[in-house]
DNA sequence: AGAAGTCATGCAAACGTTTGCACTACCGTC
DNA sequence: GACGGTAGTGCAAACGTTTGCATGACTTCT
């Protein structure tokens, strides 16, 4: 029933295999009749091309890779729920690769997904450099879209958020509620990405940057992490009176170890975390967040990605990269997690 | 570089392709330095094996479906994960889909992922009848194992957890403490899982159910779900001293509705969820939670699937189903959203 | 009526791999 | 010195598609 071939088609319907290709893909070349009772006959067949065979022959196999750094913390997990759904509906199904963090990692998905000829790659990750994706542009001859931060200037083709400017609008935001002192908990990469806008924002507004307030250890176990730097922040005794938690979920954990401190959100700390994960507005307080556009920014690169997919299909002569580099801006969610500071 | 042909190694070593093959796949025909020289070659040129080539001589594509209702709740993406981590250093890749709780698209989905010959297929969903899985058992010939709940008896090769386990804990715990009177919030489904078993505890301890404590709408939007649904709860006026959420993002909801109405938890009313996704932890108060071993589901899947498809590779004759069932229990994690009822 | 054109279809090669079979050398044996 | 064995290698077919070219049957024009 199931997976039946071309040939079996042919000879129920008394054509030849080329035939019943050329009516499937509906050539008109073949005579409607043709054409009408092939479909009837594969149907009935349940008939699905075998994609191997197709990709043999230079066709494409509909299969998109994406390969992340990991696949359980929110921001990840909506880029690949997006891009699975957008590439569904147009009848691309997708292959997952994670990289944890790690170059190697990110190379070895790189040639698996290569072997098992992928139409196109797209590639997340904050930090781009994970692998030497220079090389790797000039390498590949698979169309491949990054997806990540703004920060690198590579020249890849690619689609990024403005981290730095999520981070000035929270900066303002706490500036101007009167807020003097900021700390700043997550972040522990081999290149951060959000560390040095955060300095950069402070630096703007002749505001002084404490380094003991800046903590980054062990934050890549997020609401642990985040609990363990803050009662850290707590134990050292002298507070500043908003901090910043790179990740929603780093928030969660901060905020838990207040509570136990006796401390007040926002009363007496205001909290401000990233990505407006969908647990943040049921939070108690509301958490303030930074939101990322992750819808649009999955969308834009598949539609980077197909559209350099099939350009290329047509003018399979001059592969040229028009290395364009799409930008999106996240905004401030305002909620219950930061007021003026006390006293 | 990459993407080199078995062909073009051969024309360097000065053999044959066959040679080449045979001596990357370690054949003991080959001799020990003709196979040193033909992999250094290789290594040299980056050579990947053309899966889709390979898949067309029957020798398997390495890649497996993974089919999902959806992958933005914490369940799903724990499963997602592991299966992709364990499935990676076993050597496949993973090809996932989701179903959107509908069975035409898990059909869909089916095929396509046949059409792209996968190896395996792993079917998760809390909802085994979603596809006519006896059907599908029948008709194909990939290697497929179901996971979800054991709610199903249709005599699949599966892994599932005895959601009716939890909640009979979850209820025991609960009357332990002293609690009489018992919501529900959740589930909205076409074959609902967790709502039967829960009766059924209750009339096993001779309590009272009450229609008007079972909330059911709209909760597939977990948080938002849970919160409105208390929120009615709380309008009607008489309410239950302890409320099972049958997710813990449907908990989190409802806490934030009890907050808003000056009610506290565990205090005045006892929260239990479902799942103990990594934020519960970090709840304020951290969340009693029924823990479904997910990890071990997700191992047993891959090892089940695995196994499956290398003995279809030896004995291809007879592909008997020795339909085995393997049943998992999950524990009751017990935290601070949970405590004696008020006087 | 024959040439030229159109339309529908078939043939065969190609894609990159694996593998049964055949072949060559060389070895040791009687 | 012919025979069988064995180790190492090559040939060619097969997997299911797609597609350029060839073919054959009509139609239409002159």
């Amino acid at each position: 029933m199931f997976m039946s071939t071309i040939e079996e088609i042919a000879k129920i319907a008394g054509v030849s295999a080329s035939t019943v290709s050329r009516a499937l893909a509906r050539n008109k070349k073949i005579s409607e009749h043709t054409i009408q009772r092939i479909e009837k006959i594969a149907n009935e067949l349940h008939y699905t091309p075998n994609l191997s065979a197709r990709a043999l022959t230079g066709k494409g196999t509909k299969l998109i890779g994406l390969i992340v750094p990991e696949i359980t913390s929110n921001h990840y997990v909506q880029i690949v729920n997006r891009v699975e759904s957008e590439l569904y509906a147009k009848g691309y199904a997708l292959i997952i690769g994670t990289t944890d963090f790690n170059a190697d990692k990110g190379l070895r998905n790189l040639e698996v997904f290569i072997g098992r000829a992928v139409d196109g790659i797209i590639f997340a990750g904050d930090n781009l450099d994970e692998v030497n994706a220079a090389a790797v542009r000039d390498i590949i001859k698979t169309p491949i879209v990054f997806l990540g931060s703004a920060g690198d200037n590579t020249g890849h083709e690619c689609v990024a958020v403005d981290d730095a400017h999520g981070i000035s609008l929270l900066i303002r935001h706490l500036i101007e509620l009167g807020h003097k002192s900021f700390g700043f908990i997550g972040e522990k990469l081999s290149k951060p990405v959000r560390l040095p806008p955060f300095q950069k924002a402070l630096a703007e507004w002749g505001l002084e940057y404490n380094e003991n307030f800046i903590k980054t250890d062990g934050t890549e176990r997020f609401e642990e992490g985040g609990y363990l730097r803050m009662k850290e922040l707590l134990a050292e005794g002298e507070m500043p009176t908003a901090v910043f938690a790179t990740y929603d979920n780093i928030a969660i954990g901060a905020m838990k170890a207040l509570h136990e401190a006796g401390l007040k959100v926002p009363e007496d700390v205001s909290i401000i975390g990233f990505d407006n994960i969908k647990e943040s507005e049921y939070l108690i307080p509301a958490l303030t967040t930074v939101f990322p556009p992750i819808t649009e920014m999955a969308d834009r690169a598949v539609d980077m990605l197909i559209e350099k997919i099939e350009k290329k299909d047509t003018d399979k002569t001059a592969r040229k990269y028009t290395a364009a580099k799409t930008i999106l801006y996240p905004e401030l969610v305002i909620r219950q997690s930061t007021s003026v500071p006390r006293q």
